[in-house]
DNA sequence: CTAGTATA
DNA sequence: TATACTAGG
């Protein structure tokens, strides 16, 4: 869920082909769980392979990561390791969602009604150890990198950019400004199409870059000031945030008291949170060290025989999307022997 | 979500 | 050529 950071940061519209040769850190979950929740047929239903094994992720993934490389994009995938403790209530808010949405999905189902079956299926989505490992996998026959961190993947892929090894973070969530993250990249997808909701139009959303010092210099506060409005509005570590408080309230309390602790009107409240360490999980994150991010060539013959063999893909559309890639990548390297 | 195809 | 729609597994 993460908070809801979008009407203070400065975005910038810009495109794929500007992360052209960047090393883009992606947050691995959030990119599969949204090609779990979208990848499905007008029942809502995933698509699976002749076992009843769920394939959208590998679908998602094959494209999504077909475009990067044929762009000269370079993703490094980083895996959430394990959740902090003060995550458990946002988790276990999570795992009720998803029971509600089940029973409005077979609701839903028995009354025929498909378009809310599917947007109920969307809302069950939950990602199995399996879908993981299978991605990890897939991932290693593009010769494309992932890291698994040692707990939030988005504080890994925050600190990524930081040391010089990503250009910036990839994720839909806004945490990553408050893990420190120097860029985050937003809707890091060639299409973007968008479904609106209870309304049977798309938009295409484009590619946004969000330059965390300049949306700290536009808002005229400090990271650590920023993070204490994240902490009023909500996060994952507290959830329901501050009564009655949004974006807005937040900001003008912060800059009129630059503190949480200082704030006279919530002082009851805070006594029932550990903002002290919520401001730690962002301000000082458990994260992987890594020595060198290295990219591997394309095992062709590897993703096609796993996904024709192995997981029931069409040989057709996977050849040609592969041959797609092929002569990209032919094409790049051209360009490149022209220097020498 | 994305590619490919149908439609205007 | 641009946009709408749907199959994919």
């Amino acid at each position: 869920m993460g908070l809801n950071l979008k009407d203070l940061v400065v975005r910038e519209k810009t495109t794929l082909e500007a992360f052209s040769t960047k090393v883009i850190a992606i947050d691995a979950y959030n990119a599969i769980y949204q090609f779990l929740a979208s990848i499905r047929g007008p029942d809502g239903l995933q698509l699976t392979d002749s076992e009843g094994r769920i394939t959208s992720h590998l679908s998602g993934l094959l494209y999504r990561n077909v475009n990067f490389l044929s762009l000269g994009i370079k993703p490094v995938y980083v895996f959430d390791g394990k959740p902090p403790s003060l995550k458990t209530a946002e988790i276990e808010r999570r795992k009720q969602t998803k029971k509600d949405a089940t029973v409005k999905y077979e609701k839903a189902i028995a009354e025929g009604n498909m378009e809310d079956a599917r947007k109920f299926a969307q809302q069950t989505t939950s990602m199995k150890d399996g879908m993981v490992k299978e991605s990890k996998k897939f991932l290693t026959y593009f010769g494309i990198p992932y890291i698994d961190a040692p707990s939030e993947g988005e504080a890994t892929a925050a600190h990524l950019t930081n040391t010089g090894q990503a250009y910036a973070s990839a994720s839909q969530d806004y945490d990553s400004i408050l893990c420190g993250a120097k860029r985050l990249v937003r809707n890091f997808t060639s299409s973007g199409r968008r479904k609106i909701p209870n309304r049977n139009t798309y938009i295409d959303v484009l590619p946004e870059i969000i330059e965390t010092q300049k949306t700290l210099d536009a808002i005229g506060l400090t990271r650590e000031k920023l993070i204490d409005v994240g902490i009023l509005i909500g996060t994952d570590f507290n959830p329901n945030g501050f009564e009655r408080i949004g974006p807005k309230t937040a900001m003008k309390m912060i800059k009129q008291y630059s503190r949480l602790e200082d704030i006279p009107q919530i002082q009851e409240q805070l006594q029932e949170i550990d903002f002290q360490q919520i401001r730690q999980i962002f301000l000082n994150p458990d994260v992987a060290d890594v020595d060198e991010i290295v990219f591997n060539e394309v095992d062709y013959d590897g993703i096609t025989s796993y996904l024709v063999n192995e997981r029931n893909f069409s040989e057709d559309r996977i050849q040609s999307t592969l041959n797609r890639l092929k002569k990209a990548l032919e094409k790049k390297s051209q360009n490149l022997d022209q220097w020498f």
